[in-house]
DNA sequence: TTTGATCGGTAATTGGGATTTTCACAAGAT
DNA sequence: ATCTTGTGAAAATCCCAATTACCGATCAAA
């Protein structure tokens, strides 16, 4: 079973190939879209077998789930990083920090919001659960900032939960209209956007 | 080919027919999922064949997109209905008014937004260029409402383009929280969220 | 009451893909 | 040098559901 070969050990021969499939992946579902997507197609294009895909992976779903939560992730990692910077920061510097390293996260790369928002909708029941988790996630990060400013007195001492839901939706939303539109949106103007709304949504009376 | 058949005419049938089927596909694929559910599924359900139901639609996801259109549809019979009744009051109220009845109407029964906004994301790109250009009409209806409370003075004079869709946005989340959420979310405050969101991404400085 | 069109239901047909298996080969191991 | 074992590519299988074709039952008009 386990035997080195042509000098690499099987190990990271298996990492190579699954991190194959998830980049042609993240092309093929964006592209063509998750549905219409065929298992072959993706095997092609990644180089592998699809002997080696059932080795990896047990579903095409499989597949969009893991695409799902490492982006979520990525830009997770990026936001946290991004405030642990500015750690005694006002709390709308804070705000502000975290909503443009979210948006010039998930912007790198068109295919990001297109893979979160678009494709990675209503395709079971699992991957439902999984975006709620994120969802929920992100809210508890904006109420967190929320409450911060609350204590800062710049903004009034109450319930932040759905406001911080309506916000991840706004993003979405947002997020989502961007990848799509043409002629293209400013990436600026999203942050600007999205920036400004937080800031009134969360210190308005 | 035309013949009445039990007092009723054939047209009528049909029509019979057709509602039969949209009815029965919201519930199929608000609890199924749009995906997993089978055409002779939906037939069986709707107490029709299948020959029939290829005489009122070619796919599964034209009738997706049948419902996706009528939902909207009546959202937006219902909003400029209401609007027409508060024809001169000031800006705040009549965006108050608009927020509610949207709210009220898609909220009724909680297939409606899990239709729209989870079973039919990401299935095609006709139903992409459908989602966009409601978003498109919703923002547009937001964005006069805002230049009327500009004009009234109650809020600034710029481009309000970018706000009306992220509002669009936070409604479209906050809704698609609403029918997932478990236990679930009191519908009262996700409209007055919303109101207030609204309000203050319009009246910000 | 006969006739012929239309109906609902059900039984093929078909086609597309997912999943499994086979096979010949290449590269370590002994 | 020979034997094992992992490997990729392709072929074979299997499954499922969309679409079509058929059949007896029903109804309206002559």
């Amino acid at each position: 079973m386990a035997r080195t070969y042509g000098g690499v050990p099987p190990e990271q021969r298996r990492a190579e190939r699954r991190e194959r499939l998830l980049t042609a992946a993240l092309e093929l579902f964006t592209s063509t879209g998750f549905r219409q997507a065929k298992i072959t197609q993706l095997c092609t294009r990644a180089g592998v077998s699809t002997r080696n895909f059932y080795e990896e992976f047990g579903s095409k779903e499989e597949v969009l789930r893991t695409l799902h939560d490492r982006i979520n992730s990525l830009a997770l990692t990026h936001v946290s990083a991004a405030l642990e910077e500015v750690r005694d920061a006002d709390a709308m510097t804070r705000i502000a920090k975290l909503l443009d390293v979210f948006v010039a996260t998930v912007t790198i790369d068109p295919r990001m919001p297109r893979l979160n928002y678009v494709e990675a909708v209503g395709v079971s029941p699992e991957l439902e659960e999984q975006h709620q988790v994120w969802v929920d996630r992100w809210a508890t990060f904006i109420e967190l900032e929320a409450r911060r400013a609350a204590e800062a007195g710049v903004a009034p001492n109450r319930d932040y939960r759905l406001t911080a839901i309506a916000l991840v939706g706004a993003a979405t939303g947002l997020l989502r209209e961007w990848q799509a539109h043409e002629p293209p949106l400013p990436v600026e103007d999203v942050g600007a956007e999205l920036r400004a709304l937080m800031l009134a949504a969360i210190t308005r009376a």
